[in-house]
RNA sequence: GGAGAGAUGGUCGAGCGGUUUAAGGCAUCGGUCUUGAAAACCGACGAGGGGCGACCCUCCGGGGGUUCGAAUCCCCCUCUCUCCGCCA
């Protein structure tokens, strides 16, 4: 959400940006909002008159029925009257104009950073630089679940008949490199200063809608019945929702933040969920990092996170490429966001593993999330965040590009002393 | 699930119809003192918003109500804590 004193001060400002996000359908928002904006302030100007006034002769009354003059008190009640019920009407309008305005302001997009790139869809992302050969080997890659089956390592059939589709069964030291590589993941982070979180996994509707979008919401937010409580989709949610509210010292930031938790996503629309496989699921696990910073530090952060995950990839020998997300296909909330891919020898193309965002200020407003400066000044922080890795897709390229021309797939020097093996062998059933 | 207690500014905590214009402590920030620090003393200090400004308004978990006036009284809701039960 943007800063109200900003868009009245730069309209053309907001109508740009909507313009370059290719929303125009938003523009008369931008008027609808400077409109409801004046109203706000006519009707406060004119209430706040007519209470301070009420305030005074309130006062004047208790002291007359003090000294007992109850005559001359009746009296003043009296022309008081025709106050209360113009205040009352304004008050309530007070209030629906001011839903109004918030209800408006939340539907406009935050602006972007200048070094976005315009485009119009996620066809128009742009790669920004490759690490590692894309290698395609002379043996014919198998899809995903055929690889893990050949080490009887994924269950799809009983998790279509317990749960239903989008969900898994990983079996053996397919599991087992699953929860390896969250604790590898976990320790590469704590290794860089960031510090380990289990977070909740549940949330409450107030945090969801401070820290995504109403659309999002309904597209992704699984809610539990009879309770104001939703699934996370992320454990950014929970990890940026723990600062609802507060207001933080300023030499407490930055916090550089990693957090372990499961996913739940209806994957409502869009694409769907894909029949074989792990690659869009209902549920995964996922380590995740998230900064919250001064402003001036964002975009420092912003290279910084994404980099971590390259690093987390390289480490483990897996080609990366980083995709820059152009203006139409950046989410509302967000000022600038990279994507991260994962080299795919199987369909000789990269696939997204992590997705690295920051949201300057608008997550923070939204939440209430201040800074107290040191010159006495508040501010809202800014908030990052960015994917370390989702184990199960990110098996799919961990499969595809270590798998051997024998059918084995070899555990990387870093990743042995998490998994307790050295290499999936085909057939080896537990 | 049962019973009880509670929700007040960054934090703790008073207030329970009009001298509260939210006391006081702690923390924080200035200053005095000191070689420096600590201590002590003096002062500042809640959040959000409106106005060019002097100033003003709103906010005591949320929502209704009573009243000229509500943190304070009434109703509803939510949450937290303690004890019991259950449980990894």
């Amino acid at each position: 959400m943007l800063d109200i004193k900003f868009v009245r001060e730069n309209p053309d400002a907001v109508r740009e940006n909507i313009r370059k996000k290719f929303q125009d359908g938003k523009l008369p928002l931008v008027d609808k909002v400077l409109e409801l904006d004046k109203r706000n302030r006519e009707i406060k100007t004119e209430v706040e008159t007519l209470r301070a006034k009420r305030k005074t002769v309130s006062k004047e009354i208790g002291k007359l029925m003090g000294q007992g003059k109850k005559d001359e008190a009746e009296k003043i009640k009296e022309e008081m009257a025709g106050d209360a019920a113009r205040i009352d009407e304004l008050s309530a309008e007070e209030v629906r104009v001011e839903e109004e305005l918030l209800k408006t302001m939340m539907v406009i997009p935050n602006i972007i950073d200048p070094s976005v790139p315009i485009g119009k869809n996620d066809t128009e992302n742009v790669e920004l630089e490759r690490f590692g050969e894309p290698v395609v080997p002379d043996f014919e890659i198998p899809y995903h679940t055929d690889i893990m089956e050949s080490f009887c390592g994924i269950d799809l059939d009983s998790a279509r008949r317990v749960a239903g589709n989008g969900f898994y069964y990983l079996v053996g030291d397919v599991a087992r490199l699953h929860s390896g590589i969250l604790s590898y993941a976990r320790d590469f982070m704590v290794g860089r200063g960031f510090t380990y979180c289990v977070p909740p996994f549940m949330i409450r509707s107030n945090v969801v809608s401070g820290v995504m979008s109403f659309a999002e919401m309904d597209s992704m937010m699984y809610k539990i019945e009879g309770e104001d409580l939703y699934l996370i989709g992320t454990s950014e949610h929970s990890m940026i929702g723990r600062f609802i509210d507060q207001i933080l010292p300023e030499e407490s930031l930055p916090l550089a933040l990693t957090s372990y938790s499961p996913c739940f996503r209806k994957e409502k629309g869009a694409h769907g969920i894909e029949e074989r496989g792990v690659y869009r699921i209902h549920q995964f696990e996922k380590q995740e990092m998230i900064v919250i910073c001064k402003p001036e530090d964002s975009m420092m952060w912003f290279d910084r996170l994404w980099y971590n995950t390259v690093d987390f990839f390289r480490s483990m020998d897996i080609p990366v490429r980083t995709l820059e997300c152009c203006s139409g296909d950046l989410a509302d909330l967000k000022v600038k966001s990279l994507d991260v891919e994962a080299w795919s020898p199987r369909q000789k193309k990269y696939f997204e593993v992590g997705s690295c965002s920051t949201l300057g200020d608008a997550q923070a407003r939204r939440l209430r999330i201040r800074v107290n400066g040191k010159d006495g000044k508040k501010y809202f922080a800014h908030t990052l965040n960015n994917t370390v890795v989702a184990p199960p897709r990110m098996l799919i390229a961990f499969l595809e590009n270590r798998l051997q021309a024998d059918g084995s797939v070899t555990i990387p020097d870093v990743l042995k002393p998490y998994c307790g093996f050295d290499k999936l062998v085909p057939n080896n059933k537990k």
